[in-house]
DNA sequence: CCACGAGACTTGCAAAACGCAAGTGAAAAG
DNA sequence: CTTTTCACTTGCGTTTTGCAAGTCTCGTGG
């Protein structure tokens, strides 16, 4: 008799979920106050570690380098050689990662209706 | 000679802003892998401690408590008499909590869609 | 070919946040 | 009045942050 198929509930990573609901599972993959800037950067076509480092919200390098494998670990980000035959790499949005915008752009709605002293930002 | 009126950049409730991006306001308030699903199941008209700390998630309670306190401060939610002349008080949304509820459904959406071990629940 | 500077991480460590279990005190139920 | 429920608090060990400093390449100028 084969074993039972409903062990607890993973992401497509392999991770544990908390439960089976998608906004857990958003905030398991998330929910932290780094990475979403990240992505926020990702979708301004940002693509070096460095350029990351620029952001005013200044996150620190070790933090960087984990939230971004952990994009790359869930398919959200992706490498690619930053210039023509360079050995550098960047790192971009997959398609899994272009679909959060309308979270981002949720999340910019309410904070320039809710919290007056936020400006939207350009590039 | 008056002061600089343009200190570091605050939100509604004082707190310093890492930046005057929306995105990043949004994530000082809510950026951790709690304050969200509270803000679900309040927006599922939930209302008592106890039914918080019942969802599937299993919430620490000092966790909760702290988390709710937060979005009394930031005037997210509010408290009312849970029933009629009595001193238990029950949590709910204020208007500015309820405007949350786009980037709640962006969040499910995407989540039903890139992480097919989820399922979407009702009330 | 070699030195040098920028880029992309590592490492170390103190401070804060988290997670769990147990305890407390007031309100409601019996 | 006694018991339960509810809404927290407290303690404490573990994990995650944040910051500074160090390391290892890669690309470029000489």
């Amino acid at each position: 008799m084969p074993k039972d198929k409903s062990g607890p509930p993973k992401n497509q990573a392999g991770d544990l979920l908390r439960s089976p609901c998608p906004v857990a599972c958003v905030l398991d993959l998330c929910g932290d106050r780094w990475t979403l800037l990240v992505i926020r950067d990702l979708m301004f076509g940002r693509s070096r570690f460095k350029d990351f480092t620029a952001s005013p919200e200044g996150i620190p390098t070790n933090i960087l380098t984990d939230r971004l494998n952990r994009l790359l670990r869930h398919g959200i980000a992706e490498q690619f050689p930053a210039e023509e035959g360079s050995l550098r790499m960047g790192y971009r949005l997959t398609a899994k990662g272009k679909a959060l915008r309308p979270v981002l752009e949720a999340m910019r709605d309410w904070g320039l209706k809710w919290e007056p002293t936020t400006k939207a930002m350009m590039t």
